[in-house]
DNA sequence: AGTTTTGGTTACTAATAATAACCATGGTAA
DNA sequence: TTACCATGGTTATTATTAGTAACCAAAACT
């Protein structure tokens, strides 16, 4: 009998695809940097928003109830007047950032190989 | 002399973010799914569009060239009729396909705790 | 001549993100 | 007492991105 070629998986469109979701969930412009944000330690909404450079305050409290409703992120409010309100890492939140770390530290190494690569590719074109 | 309070980071908005580019580079809705493919072996455009379920022609198209000109994957043409068309991971891309592994497998692991965490959010909403 | 297979492109529409303006609370200052 | 500030948002509008469907070009096969 001969040996079957190993098939090439299928990506499917259902919701147990493990790598959809994570995408789904991270995958957007701010996610991650919002966690990255927190990693430092809880802050405060007009703190994050001036953190992290150039995101709205539209998308910031889009982006942190997204996180909130993943289960990356707590949301705390202070009853003090003007109100204090405290995002924090969840123990999912500090976990799935780890993953996230070798990600960037990769990007982060490899940045002028990119950067190398892009002035090829449109020199090129 | 009082012990300074750690810092925390500011995220920049330039094009030196490792975080923003990693973001910007793979952090759409197709990228990891494409390269995760392509772990698999070199594959032909057509092949690719029917074990990635849902992805349009176009933004296959589209995701290879960025993926292409950021040096993750290579594109070769043999010119037979028709065509054929391979598209291959570079060492650049089988390198940070790691990492997402990593993350893959965390969120695969956690999966059910998110279906919770979103299920208790959405419970109280 | 018409059909198939390959790997695309183009024109159009739907979904998502960004921008800018606005709001409510209560405190301080003139 | 009217004005202004800071808090943490929301709303309406516009720009950007993704998705859909139709089309194209080369050659072989019928």
């Amino acid at each position: 009998m001969a040996k079957a070629k190993p098939e090439k998986r299928v990506f499917y469109n259902d919701e147990d695809c493990p790598i959809r979701n994570v995408v789904a969930q991270i995958g957007d412009k701010w996610s991650m940097l919002i966690m990255f944000a927190l990693v430092d330690g809880a802050d405060r909404f007009n703190s994050l928003k001036s953190r992290i450079i150039g995101i709205s305050q539209r998308m910031l409290t889009q982006t942190l109830r997204d996180l909130e409703r993943e289960g990356y992120v707590s949301r705390t409010v202070y009853p003090e007047v003007p109100a204090r309100v405290e995002y924090e890492l969840t123990e999912m939140g500090r976990d799935i950032v780890k993953p996230l770390y070798q990600l960037v530290s990769w990007a982060d190494k490899h940045h002028d190989d990119i950067k190398r690569s892009r002035a090829a590719y449109d020199e090129k074109v």
